[in-house]
DNA sequence: ATATGTGCAAATGGTTTGCAGTGAG
DNA sequence: CTCACTGCAAACCATTTGCACATAT
């Protein structure tokens, strides 16, 4: 999806329930809408602070929260590795993680649409979303 | 799988690298090696504590964690509900998680090892394990 | 006998919260 | 003007760690 086209999406959303449209909060809806590396609170607050230096993390994790909260943000939890987020593509969908150097990329699989109800007949779940995580080595890491 | 098996599967891989069996760690492996319903750490040490009641919280993370290392339990890490741990079936495998009250199933499911096949022939990662969850209602729930 | 495991308490670290001051609408 | 947002610091809470004692082997 367009970044730009996938920014005013969460604008849109963010407007149409009352909340304000900070400098701070647009950095981080920024850095959301792209997002093809699935970044940590960490990371997004170390690339908010090089454009508004006095930023705190608990803006960061506001924002986010509040992002999950309008389902405009999917949350990647990890045991080990704390969370990371997407908020360009913030629906369920698969994901491959490199074990050695934490990529997350997006492989494009369609057919989950399937499994999911062949799932719910079996199970008798009512089923609302679905994660699927892929874990091993990315090419570059296989080589190192 | 039978869980005296599985239970001796532990106890053997704990065995082979030296590890003691003492009375709490195998009131943790017991249920562990059923955990039909994935355990919470904390969980675990409740039912624990029912036949040993000076176990501590910290006993039981320490086992779990070492159960972990030696590939002898799956953790499930959630970022909104902690984590839950299945050592019946150690390897990854799909899982059918109730949004409502919590628990924790897993379906019958075969054709993973083809969808896997398939990420990594158009990724190029080398997969070595992958995780699928399914979130909704379970039947109970439903009519709740 | 020995060194692994236990249990307690303290430390840790990511995340959340409270609140006074700031600024978007 | 108002009320939501920010930033700081303190609080939280699940998990980890350190250490003296206990005990499985």
């Amino acid at each position: 999806m367009d970044l730009k086209e996938r920014l005013n999406q969460i604008l849109e959303a963010l407007r149409q329930r009352g909340h304000r449209i900070t400098p701070q909060r647009m950095a981080v809806l920024k850095i959301l809408a792209e997002s093809k590396n699935h970044p940590s609170v960490e990371s997004i607050y170390q690339q908010v602070r090089q454009d508004f230096p006095t930023t705190s993390l608990a803006t960061i994790y506001k924002t986010v929260t509040l992002l999950k909260e309008i389902g405009q943000v999917l949350e990647l939890g990890f045991a080990d590795w704390g969370s990371r987020y997407d908020g360009n593509k913030p629906f369920p969908h698969p994901h491959i993680i490199c074990t050695k150097c934490g990529a997350i990329v997006d492989p494009d699989y369609a057919s989950m649409q399937e499994i999911t109800r062949e799932m719910a007949r079996k199970s008798g779940f009512a089923i609302s979303h679905h994660r699927l995580d892929f874990f091993g080595l990315c090419p570059k890491c296989q080589s190192g």
